[in-house]
DNA sequence: GTGCTAGTTAGCAATCAATGCAGATTAGCA
DNA sequence: TGCTAATCTGCATTGATTGCTAACTAGCAC
């Protein structure tokens, strides 16, 4: 994801408003490492601005999203998760604490796939499940 | 998953009651490879037994999975999909019908993975998304 | 076959994530 | 300084799933 002054330019340019709620937004998501969901968001959000809507906070992500400046994560464990790192990357997920972190995979290009049967391949997630160092 | 008559042996091994209501889910289950959702099975379920359940399906759905006889896919789009196979395999998924089909991927041992930083590895999904031959 | 009892079912309420909607507000340009 | 389209908040709504409970029944004991 670009940095908070960036996406201020890419957003007036795409006839975007930089409100005051969006900035605060940039800021917690900017080299955020925590795939925060939105609620989470909301709740960081709320803190430094009291009465800021968890409604503004699905609308700003969803923004970016489709800006291509985040990437939105589904663990299956209920609510999407948001991720600011737009690089070719998957997930390890904690199956104890949810804890979901960032990992680069090696050898994707060379898997063998059998019964695509006409199925034509755009992008490929890789989930890993297990424990964190934390919880083992 | 195992055949109607083994799944109805399973069951009361476990002091799981056989119903009719079970026992047609396990008919409808068995080979099934559409990877239905529980709302789609429900559905098929009810032309052949009318009153049956939502609530039924669920249960039987799960109690199916918890003894490992159905996985649960969640392929981010909503409801969850349940999977009759149980091999060691992963899918694609249409990003334009929402069609999902199984495939069987070599090489997902030979993965690298960086960035792991104290977690174990248990399992690993592999999500391909394209588009199948009829929506290409 | 008859009864008993633990396990099941149906149906509805509740929860949780996410989106739709509308009136009040405001960023950003002229 | 004003104007107007974009945005914000708050609330209603949708969709998937689970919780709860009274009525029901599979399957065992007799």
């Amino acid at each position: 994801m670009k940095s908070p002054t960036e996406l201020t330019e890419a957003f007036r340019a795409n006839g975007l408003k930089v409100t005051p709620q969006r900035q605060l937004l940039f800021r917690l998501m900017h080299g955020n490492t925590m795939h925060p969901t939105a609620d989470a968001l909301f709740s960081e959000a709320s803190a430094q601005m009291p009465g800021i809507s968890l409604r503004t906070v699905y609308q700003t992500l969803t923004d970016l999203a489709s800006m291509g400046e985040l990437r939105l994560i589904d663990v299956g464990a209920g609510a999407v998760r948001f991720d600011p790192n737009v690089d070719d990357h998957h997930h390890v997920v904690c199956q104890a604490c949810g804890d979901v972190r960032d990992v680069y995979v090696a050898g994707s290009q060379q898997l063998r796939i059998d019964g695509l049967d006409g199925f034509a391949v755009d992008s490929t997630s890789i989930l890993f499940h297990g424990s964190c160092a934390k919880c083992a």
